[in-house]
RNA sequence: GCGUCGGUGGCAGAGUGGUCAAUUGCAUCAGACUGUAAAUCUGACGGAUUUAUCCUACGCAGGUUCAAAUCCUGCCCGGCGCA
C-alpha cells in the first residue's frame, strides 16, 4: 500500500470542457470517475442488500453517514467489527460524509420544508439566530435539533433527543473508527435561505474547522495511512464566496474536495465552474448530495468526478422511477392509473435486471398493494440508471 | 310472528334538532422529494360553477318544526333474542 491512501490520476480530459475521466485509487479498490457514489446513510443502502449493489446496481462506491452511525450503533461497534466496509459487507471502497448536512437539514431546514435547493425566488434571511453557543432551551425556542457555534454543533438526537456535540476533531476522530476509505470535513451546510452575510460567515467557518480537520486527521497516523480526507467547498449562492472557498481550501492539504452547500437550479453550473477552475486538477471533486441526472452531466463537463444523491432510492421509495425518452431523462410515477395496465418494460432503453423481468403494470401492483418488493425493485433500477448514465458520460470522455 | 338494536358519502365508522356537504381512518386521484428526521410528506376527494353561490344528499315515503342525518308515523332491509 502507497503512503498516499488515496490518489487520483486523469486519464483523459474532455476537449472543449472542464470534464475528465479518471481512477481514484483507494485502499479497497478503484473507482473510474466520473462515478455515482450510492447513498447509504445508515450503512445500508435502503431496501437493498449489499450483495445487490455488486449484482444489479454496479456501483463502485458507497457513501454512509457519520452522524448517523455515530448515534446507531455508534462509532465503536463499526470499528470493533472491523470497520464499515467489513461491517456492513460493502465490498467496495467507502466514503463517509461528515455530518456537515445534518448541520442544516437538523438545523436552519428543521420543520421548515427548505431542501438544499433553492427554487426560483428565495428570500433570504439572516440566520444568525442559530449562532449560539448551545442550550437546550435555546434548541426548543428555535425549533432546530442543531445550534452552531465557532467550536462545533450540538445536536438533539432526532431518534431519542440525546445530546450530542460535533467539533471538527471529534467528527474526525469518529470518522477514523468507521473507517471508510474517504472522510469527509466537517462543514456547515448552510440554507439557501441564508442572506450572504451568514453564508460568508459560515464558509470562513467551515475553512477553520477544514484546517483543524487537517490537524485532527494527521495526528492519527493509522487514519492517516488508510483513509483520505476531503475538504468541502462552500459559499452558498453567491460566485465570489465560491471562488474564495476553493482557493482558501486549495491550500491546504486535503486528498481530494466536496463541493458542498446550497445552490438554485440556475446557478449551479456557474458555481461548479468557478469552484472546479479553482481547485488543484490533480484531486479529485465531489459533488456532495447531487443529484439528478440532469445535474451529474451538467456537473461530469464542469470537472466534478464523483456524485452522491438520495433521489434514486428515496424517489424508487414512493413509486417513482426514472426513464430515458427521447426528450432525455423522466421521473415516471409508476402509481398513476395509467400504468396499471401497462405491460411494458419500466424503462424501454434498460437492460437493467428489473426492466428485463417485470413490467411497469407489475410495478403499479407492487407499490398500489404496498409490497416491499416494490420500492426495492424500483430502488435496484433507478440505481442502476444513474449509476450506469454516470459510466456512460465517462465512456463519451474517453471517446472525446 | 313477537321483541330488540340498527340502516350515514367507494368501505369502515363519528355525528343524534340549527355552527353539517357531514369528524376521522382506509381506499381512490394527483403532486412533491437533490451530502436520507423519509417504505415519507402535501393537496383533492357528492354535482355544477362567474369558486360568490346554487343544486342533490345521511334506507324509502310522509309528518312535526322557522330549521331534521338528528324528533314522529308507516314501509323496506339487516343483526341478535324468543317462538
Amino acid at each position: 500500500m502507497t503512503e498516499i491512501p488515496i490518489s487520483f490520476e486523469i486519464v483523459k480530459r474532455q476537449p472543449g470542457t472542464l470534464g475528465r475521466a479518471g481512477v481514484i485509487h483507494t485502499p479497497h479498490g478503484d473507482i473510474e470517475t466520473p462515478a455515482f457514489v450510492v447513498v447509504g446513510t445508515k450503512g445500508t443502502v435502503k431496501s437493498l442488500k449489499p450483495e445487490d449493489m455488486k449484482s444489479y446496481v454496479g456501483n463502485q462506491v458507497a457513501l454512509a453517514n457519520t452522524y448517523h452511525l455515530f448515534l446507531q450503533p455508534g462509532d465503536d461497534v463499526v470499528k470493533e467489527a472491523g470497520g464499515l466496509a467489513k461491517f456492513s459487507n460493502w465490498d467496495m471502497p467507502t466514503i463517509t460524509d461528515s455530518g456537515g448536512f445534518q448541520v442544516f437539514s437538523l438545523g436552519a431546514a428543521f420543520g421548515k420544508g427548505v431542501t438544499k435547493f433553492a427554487k426560483g425566488e428565495t428570500e433570504t434571511v439572516n440566520e444568525k439566530a442559530g449562532l449560539n453557543v448551545y442550550s437546550k432551551k435555546l434548541a426548543e425556542d428555535h425549533g432546530k435539533l442543531c445550534v452552531i457555534d465557532e467550536e462545533g454543533v450540538t445536536f438533539t438526537s432526532h431518534i431519542d433527543g440525546s445530546m450530542h456535540r460535533f467539533t471538527a476533531e471529534r467528527s474526525i476522530d469518529i470518522q477514523h473508527n468507521i473507517g471508510a476509505d474517504i472522510i469527509i470535513a466537517f462543514d456547515e451546510c448552510t440554507s439557501p435561505t441564508a442572506d450572504k452575510a451568514y453564508q460568508k460567515e459560515a464558509m470562513d467557518r467551515t475553512h477553520r474547522w477544514a484546517k483543524r480537520s487537517i490537524m485532527a486527521h494527521k495526528q492519527n497516523y493509522e487514519a492517516l495511512k488508510r483513509q483520505g480526507l476531503y475538504g468541502v467547498v462552500q459559499g452558498g449562492r453567491y460566485l465570489d464566496l465560491r471562488e474564495e472557498s476553493a482557493r482558501v481550501l486549495s491550500n491546504m492539504d486535503f486528498d481530494g474536495f466536496g463541493i458542498g452547500g446550497s445552490f438554485s437550479k440556475e446557478d449551479l453550473g456557474d458555481a461548479l465552474r468557478i469552484v472546479n477552475e479553482n481547485l488543484p486538477e490533480d484531486k479529485p471533486r465531489h459533488l456532495l448530495g447531487i443529484g439528478e441526472p440532469e445535474d451529474i452531466t451538467e456537473g461530469v463537463s464542469l470537472g466534478c468526478d464523483t456524485f452522491d444523491c438520495v433521489a434514486p432510492t428515496r424517489i424508487a421509495r414512493t413509486g417513482t422511477i426514472y426513464e430515458m425518452t427521447n426528450q432525455g431523462h423522466k421521473r415516471t410515477n409508476l402509481l398513476n392509473t395509467k400504468y396499471q395496465r401497462d405491460f411494458s418494460k419500466p424503462d424501454e432503453s434498460c437492460d437493467c435486471y428489473v426492466c428485463t423481468n417485470y413490467t411497469k403494470a407489475y410495478l403499479a401492483h407492487l407499490f398500489r398493494s404496498g409490497e416491499m418488493l416494490g420500492p426495492h425493485l424500483a430502488s435496484l433500477h433507478n440505481l442502476y440508471y444513474i449509476v450506469n448514465f454516470t459510466k456512460k458520460l465517462r465512456e463519451q470522455i474517453l471517446l472525446s
